[in-house]
DNA sequence: CTACACTCTATAGCTACCGGAGGTTCAAGC
DNA sequence: GCTTGAACCTCCGGTAGCTATAGAGTGTAG
């Protein structure tokens, strides 16, 4: 039986998320010893490991709490867990190309600063005068 | 002059997020109307556009805050604003190297699905067991 | 003058946690 | 058996960057 910072090192996961993730129901609430701390079996270190590693691969938490779902159900069809594993591919394939965009632009704001003073900015002129961008990056972000 | 339902038009900014930014003092409060209603000018489509283009850029807005200081103090020396742009430089080339080895490991887990039930899922599999991975992903998400 | 689209403030919610306050429990050492 | 201190408990608030809702007021076209 381990005590919840004991289970937190073996995941490499912080007390607090490991309570977050009980609170949301990712866990179960798991025996405590009679002065109220949590103890932890095999298959908690088990299920805590699933989800971290998931979330390594960049599936959000409700995409987990399907895969932890399907791996419950042994004898469900395996396309649904293939579906969801796509889909993160396909949303991991978008954020690169948006970053690749941002990269190249980046790279042309920077490599035109010729050092000089804001009023002749490279970088401030690109910011304010999107007409000066190579692509169109309209979506925010990542 | 413009309302700010024109001024979110004109921008690609929801009205909210207009007002959120006036909240956290990245915009200044606008003239308004008898009845309260704010009116803006040019100069606050100037401010709100370089916001939106360095938001498209991936800059967090602590440091289009920066950016916009230096925006506004012509004299000063450039460099700073180089940093930043390196800085987010340097940050989008992380992510981006962070996403390819999740592309990888992702596209391994479901070319080798079979799609036969839970129980030999290949997706599923990975997920348990992180030895199966090429990569070491030890860094959660993006 | 009326209709109704727009705007106002305030508040709460989202994701995936992190940190702290103030108090209790566990386990090791004496 | 007792003390000590690390680890644990709950509760609350905060992070980024918005988005959404409620309920009330305003602006303007016809």
């Amino acid at each position: 039986m381990l005590s919840i910072g004991e289970l937190g090192k073996k995941t490499g996961t912080k007390v607090q998320t490991i309570r977050y993730y009980e609170q949301i129901g990712l866990l179960q609430d798991p025996g405590r010893t009679e002065g109220g701390q949590r103890r932890y079996g095999d298959a908690d270190l088990d299920r805590l490991s699933f989800i971290r590693h998931a979330r390594q691969l960049g599936f959000t938490l409700a995409a987990i709490r399907e895969l932890l779902d399907l791996s419950d159900h042994p004898n469900r069809p395996c396309h649904e867990a293939d579906a969801i594993a796509q889909r993160q591919l396909r949303q991991v394939e978008q954020r690169l190309a948006r970053l690749e965009a941002l990269r190249a632009e980046l790279k042309r704001m920077v490599h035109n600063c010729a050092g000089g003073r804001t009023a002749d900015c490279r970088v401030l002129e690109v910011l304010h005068d999107h007409s000066e961008c190579l692509t169109d990056h309209s979506e925010i972000g990542a």
